[in-house]
DNA sequence: AAGATATTTCATCAATTATTCATAAAAGGT
DNA sequence: ACCTTTTATGAATAATTGATGAAATATCTT
């Protein structure tokens, strides 16, 4: 995942506070000082996200955004200073994803950044199959064949594999597995993973396959493609 | 590694105080005495962690580290005087890696400046693969390979030859070495060192490669490339 | 609310890895 | 060559970590 934020705002201050911000959120961050300028910027760099202010000159927010999502359905969230009427239905029918008014608390406004592209990747995973040689993981209607049979799983079994499965090879602790397949902030025992890779084990178990869930003694698990 | 470390702070006193420590535990130290003076050697210098004193005349510590903040990562500690109070949030949201409270026990300075320079160089490192020649150590996955083919290895042997590879032809003691591969406070017997070297080498043995584990007599033990 | 299903926790055992120790071997100095 | 210091090594022991079945909770269905 890329982490780049277009953020187009012809205050440059405000750009340099959410620059920041982001920065330390490990965004990379991209920063046009107009509305052509953004587009330009769009165009070369796909960032995961775009920030876009709507009162700008010559090329407003609106106009940007009407350009953008003739080609890409990235996520754009709107920031509107206060006493400017933000039009909902506009916003809604040319497909922003969320507004901010200015001036915004910056908690308020990395925790809206998160919200967005959480959703947005999430829909990307959403509308993922994974495939490796017999296995067919289907984040849609969350199910797994194997060897072409449907295998019966719970949604937390068939999130672990999902997960695991996109990122072959590499190695994830108990911690990190918990955190990014479990709940956003779960503290439970770092034991749940085992169970978890026990039964997947056990219900994919086969030999000859090219991938395997592997333990790496005093490390974690991975999922290993030969 | 560099073992750099910049201190912007304008009492000189504490300044000369905190680089006489920080030169006992084998840091060059650069003093600014400051905000601009500090910038500007951060600039030319690229240091591995910042001191920073909050209060400066001029500009003061948050702006210097706002300005940090803007094209680099790089770890900063906060010095606050006692009764001041050091605005947590702020800190947090602006990207301080710490802060520490004048007058400060040395041994929690140092304690500290470890803590964060550990806490950087381990992530970077997860990251990364080193590579000589038939050897290609992936941290990220936890696998050696050698002459193309897979060396399982217990994780403990894997940090020590990731460490030694990613600092060729540097001597460490053992000491030292129990100090970064091993937990940060560990006070075991240094032959087992020794025992983990042993193991490395018998496993990876062989003619003719370029690089060799080797003993330095009565100093330790280092990753020669030739 | 009851029953079914899924998830988490827990205790135990097995497997793996880490450490220590005793002894042999090697290196350095005189 | 001889003695001293340091390192290498094999084997024993200790400590950690992982797998697993079963029990306890939580969640979902009807």
């Amino acid at each position: 995942m890329d982490k780049h934020i277009l953020v187009i705002d012809d205050d440059k201050n405000i750009c340099e506070v959410i620059k920041l911000y982001l920065q330390k959120e490990g965004y990379t961050v991209t920063l046009a000082y107009d509305g052509q300028a953004g587009i330009d910027a769009f165009e070369r760099e796909v960032p995961e996200l775009i920030v876009l202010d709507i009162m700008m000159p010559r090329k407003d927010g609106w106009d940007v955004l009407k350009h953008i999502r003739k080609t890409s359905a990235v996520p754009v969230i709107m920031l509107t200073a206060k006493g400017e009427t933000f039009d909902k239905v506009l916003g809604l029918e040319l497909g922003a994803d969320d507004y901010i008014v200015k001036p915004f608390d910056p908690k308020e406004f990395i925790a809206r950044v998160k919200a967005v592209t959480r959703r947005a990747n999430k829909q990307e995973e959403e509308n993922t199959e994974i495939v490796y040689d017999e296995l067919i993981i289907n984040m849609s209607n969350y199910t797994v064949l194997y060897k072409n049979e449907i295998v019966e799983m719970p949604p937390k079994e068939i999130e672990l594999l999902s997960f695991l499965a996109s990122h072959p090879n590499k190695v994830f602790t108990r911690e990190q597995l918990l955190q990014q397949v479990w709940d956003f902030e779960f503290f439970g025992d770092s034991r749940t993973v085992d169970v978890h890779i026990k039964r997947l084990r056990k219900k994919l178990f086969d030999q000859g396959k090219n991938w395997e869930i592997k333990t790496v003694w005093g490390v974690g698990y991975k999922f290993e493609v030969r």
